[in-house]
RNA sequence: GCGAGAGUGGCGGAACUGGCAGACGCACUAGACUUAGGAUCUAGCGCCUUAUGGUGUGAGGGUUCAACUCCCUCCUCUCGCACCA
């Protein structure tokens, strides 16, 4: 054995030992359960980040428990391959995007292996090959045929900076989500799927779920996808019905103006008539060219004109003014809204800005409303009035009734509104699935053939031309009309939202060489759902809902069984590192900061807490760690340091830490080497233990069961490391008296290394092969198992308080009779309670004695 | 504003269905071994206090023999959504 844990040399040995046994292959087998364990994939960026590690590790870490358990694991891995860096890469330094993407991928496929992931590689896939993307197009075309897919015009966010579309998703804050540049609004006819036909579902699906997604992704869930129900009702407009949409059709009776969009059809036919109205016209000229942010931002002015038309009101026939105004939205409900100044902010709001009238229909109990008076709109509940034979109702008795009312008299219908739109899925760039559609100047636009599949993207690009790049490729532009066969026939230009690729990854992992479709039917129902899936936050709406959507559509294809794709789901937190920044020189290295100094003008830096990055400097590389600590330490210090799901903070003294308990596993290996060594443990007579020997058997077994529930039940590895690392103090402390207790320490070692063996595997396998009889692998054991019995304790310590004051610990035999404790008790705390009586005495069996004194 | 979550030592974080608050680690302090220590080992380590003792889980109140844990009021922070009709 060597003198030195010399962690370069054990895990280079394991590495290479390992992929050759295979340990990783997944292979169907029907007479075992399997267990599907899934990080999100990578996006091929060149270099693993410190957050990768950290998604990789945790998976690895389940996927070597579920096997040690006996469970059929898949954990594979691939890449998340098209994209637009490797564009812009293309276009700044010539390199063609694939040769970018690969390079980047086989560089970390390396770092991969050097942490020790255990992935079945066997299985990997990239989203940029051709027999990937191939069933993109072809997930695309059975789509378009169950009328899902949808090319429409509209107003879509624009990036000027990736000159691409953006679906809704995509846009945070107004801001582009890759680049965060300011988005624009453009009228753009584009590729749709219709994800809102799955709205219902994907919102009912989350029952499903409850239990085992964080509480806060299904939250944002919802959220987006904004189910309302209320009453859709027809105003009149000449004689034309112009409908909206409300949730308060309670307050129907309050209605004193109403508003449209300024993009409402019904504008431009106002426009038409009065064409003279230079007001309306510019205002509505000026309001379309202003993006979301603009017009929505929080204490933006409401603003709006009117448009000189009344419209009718359904129930009481009256006319009331119609406006125009930049806070209503096209793009939900009706883009048209009744206003209820009384009883809704914003139309207050509106109201008083135009001096328009407010009526009030809703009084709240004790007080009465009055106009003159209202400061705010009141939008609680209350008892109708002045709302014709609703009057003298309660408010949500009324929203029933009114809509009960409408329908009868055929002016609206109950309605449920989604803030979920349909997914814009064109992008004009080249690095992703061609879409398969063709134009033909006789055929209009039609799907390629299923046969011709895949559409494959071209070489002879240009991309220096700007704009989309696939326009400048002829022999990908030229093609006959599968319809008819004309030559005056070309392709779509656009390609897909990378975020298809993500959706159905999972599926084709199953089985990623099928060529026949997008996976193989029995492949997919044994590995499918995905038991744990571990990833970032970030993705909680765009890519666990296209997933979600996908898992659904390929259930109605006939591909899947089940309804959701990911069962459980782990959201790691993200890895954070202290920043340094001098208002002058901007963000500093924690390396060159001088005293918390800056090194250039000695000014005091601002100190912050930041996920890591380049432009904040506060970035650790993964490969330097495991160069100076190895891979077993960088993981045990990444799964310690702080619960999964938390924020992780880098700290260099903390992960040298955690390379000291790895050396102190070493060298209680090495210090016991030759004495145990050719020791058998299972000869143990537990009977000739010593009494410390005993002890360390009830620990050894303690120990298990602690660690077995933290690692598996809630993935709690920080606290289980805490218990392996007291563990290790035991062990080390453990004097051996006789021989059965070398067997002891022996045994509580080799578990040790097993319990280990999921963080660091590196080491734990091979300190485990040294002093093991059979030099075995861990990877053919089975998880350890505790033995109940041992457990027993045949003495507890006993709490003794006084007032609820912790004054004295007693240790009793178990089940001790209740009179000789409190006797005992009482001795023992006598001082406490010298000249006062006993009210009360207080007693739980096995834990805890507590005199309440006067 | 709405929704979700969180506030515990100098720091990261523990504490099961209410029952010894601060496990484990980091930092720190003292000592040992050392030519040396950023190696290793031993001991200490919430705060106030001389041991005793007091006090302490964001603030205030309540329930209880007993509250980090349950209830009420408030404060702060993080995240998500945000003119959504």
């Amino acid at each position: 054995m060597e003198k030195e844990y010399q962690f370069w040399e054990i895990e280079k040995k394991w590495q290479k030992l390992w992929e050759e046994k295979n340990y990783s292959k997944a292979v169907l087998d029907q007479e075992k359960e399997k267990f599907y364990v899934l990080m999100m994939f990578a996006y091929p960026s060149g270099k693993l980040h410190m957050g990768h590690v950290r998604v990789y590790t945790i998976g690895d870490v389940i996927s070597r428990i579920k096997r040690l358990q006996g469970f059929n694991v898949m954990n594979p891995g691939g890449w998340d391959a098209f994209g637009l860096p490797a564009e812009n890469a293309a276009i700044d330094n010539g390199i063609h995007p694939a040769k970018w993407t690969f390079q980047n991928i086989e560089n970390m496929k390396s770092q991969i292996q050097k942490i020790g992931i255990s992935y079945d590689w066997e299985r990997e896939i990239a989203t940029c090959k051709p027999d990937y993307y191939k069933w993109n197009q072809w997930l695309f075309l059975k789509m378009l045929k169950k009328g899902l897919v949808e090319k429409k015009e509209g107003t879509v966010n624009w990036c000027e900076k990736c000159q691409t579309v953006l679906a809704n998703e995509q846009v945070e804050d107004g801001q582009c989500w890759r680049c965060g540049s300011e988005v624009e609004p453009k009228e753009l006819s584009q590729w749709y799927f219709k994800i809102t036909q799955y709205a219902e579902e994907l919102l009912e699906g989350h029952k499903e779920l409850e239990g085992g997604w964080p509480e806060r992704v299904l939250s944002m869930q919802k959220n987006w996808i904004g189910k309302s129900i209320g009453l859709q009702a027809d105003f009149k407009w000449n004689n034309e019905d112009l409908p909206i949409f409300t949730t308060r059709p309670d307050t129907i009776f309050g209605v004193t103006y109403m508003a449209v969009a300024p993009e409402h059809p019904v504008i431009k036919k106002i426009l038409e008539k009065k064409p003279e109205n230079i007001e309306l016209k510019n205002f509505v000229e000026k309001v379309k060219k202003e993006s979301k942010i603009e017009r929505t931002a929080e204490g933006v002015d409401k603003n709006g004109v009117f448009t000189g038309e009344y419209v009718t009101h359904p129930f009481t026939g009256e006319k009331t003014p119609l406006y125009a105004a930049d806070f209503v939205l096209m793009e939900y409900g009706t883009g048209a809204v009744m206003c209820v100044p009384a009883h809704d902010q914003r139309d207050f709001l509106f109201a008083k800005k135009y001096n328009l009238p407010i009526k009030v229909v809703i009084q709240p109990k004790g007080t009465e409303l009055s106009v003159s008076e209202m400061k705010e709109a009141y939008t609680g509940e209350g008892i109708l009035t002045d709302s014709s034979d609703f009057s003298g109702l309660d408010n949500k008795t009324a929203i029933e009734k009114i809509i009960e009312k409408a329908e009868e008299i055929g002016i609206g219908t109950k309605t449920v509104n989604y803030r979920l739109k349909d997914w814009l899925l064109s992008r004009q760039r080249y690095w992703g699935t061609p879409i398969p559609m063709i134009y033909c100047d006789k055929c209009g636009i039609v799907p390629e053939k299923l046969e011709n599949l895949p559409v494959i993207l071209p070489e002879d690009v240009d991309f220096s031309k700007g704009g989309n790049p696939l326009a400048t490729s002829k022999a990908f532009m030229n093609v006959t009309c599968p319809v008819c066969g004309s030559s005056h026939a070309r392709r779509e230009t656009d390609t897909m939202d990378t975020f298809v690729d993500s959706s159905w990854y999972y599926a084709r992992f199953a089985s990623p060489k099928c060529e026949s479709a997008p996976f193989e039917k029995t492949e997919g129902n044994y590995w499918m759902s995905v038991d744990q899936y571990v990833g970032g936050i970030e993705h909680a709406v765009m890519h666990l809902l296209y997933s979600r959507f996908f898992h659904k559509v390929m259930r109605d294809l006939g591909l899947v069984d089940s309804d959701e794709p990911f069962k459980r789901l782990l959201t790691q937190g993200m890895v954070v590192a202290h920043s340094f920044h001098c208002k002058t020189h901007g963000y500093i290295p924690p390396s060159e900061t001088d005293n918390g100094k800056c090194p250039h003008c000695q000014a005091e830096l601002t100190v912050k807490v930041d996920k890591m990055s380049k432009s904040k400097k506060n970035g650790i590389d993964p490969d330097e760690m495991v160069k100076k600590y190895g891979a077993d330490t960088v993981r045990v210090f990444m799964l310690f340091a702080a619960p999964p799901e938390k924020d992780l903070e880098w700290s260099d003294t903390g992960i040298e830490g955690a390379a000291r308990f790895l050396r102190r596993i070493f060298q209680l290996a090495l210090k016991n080497f030759e004495e145990l060594k050719n020791i058998d443990p299972k000869t143990l007579k537990l009977e000739n233990l010593s009494k410390s020997g005993a002890e360390i058997n009830k620990i050894i077994h303690k120990t298990i069961k602690k660690v077995t529930e933290d690692f598996t039940v809630e993935y709690r590895f920080n606290t289980g490391i805490a218990f392996l690392m007291e563990y290790l103090n035991h062990l080390t402390s453990f004097q051996p008296e006789n021989n059965e207790d070398k067997k002891i320490l022996k045994e509580g070692t080799l578990i040790l290394l097993r319990l280990l063996f999921p963080i660091a595997p590196h080491i734990s396998e091979e300190l485990y092969s040294v002093l093991s009889e059979k030099s075995q692998s861990i990877h053919e054991l089975s998880w350890p198992s505790h033995n109940e019995s041992f457990l027993i304790d045949n003495e507890v310590k006993i709490v003794v308080q006084v007032n609820g004051k912790l004054r004295a610990n007693l240790d009793m035999p178990v089940d001790a009779p209740k009179e000789a404790i409190i006797a005992k008790a009482k001795e023992a705390v006598s001082k406490h309670m010298e000249g006062k009586t006993i009210v009360k005495e207080i007693f739980v069996p096995n834990k805890l004695v507590n005199f309440v004194v006067k």
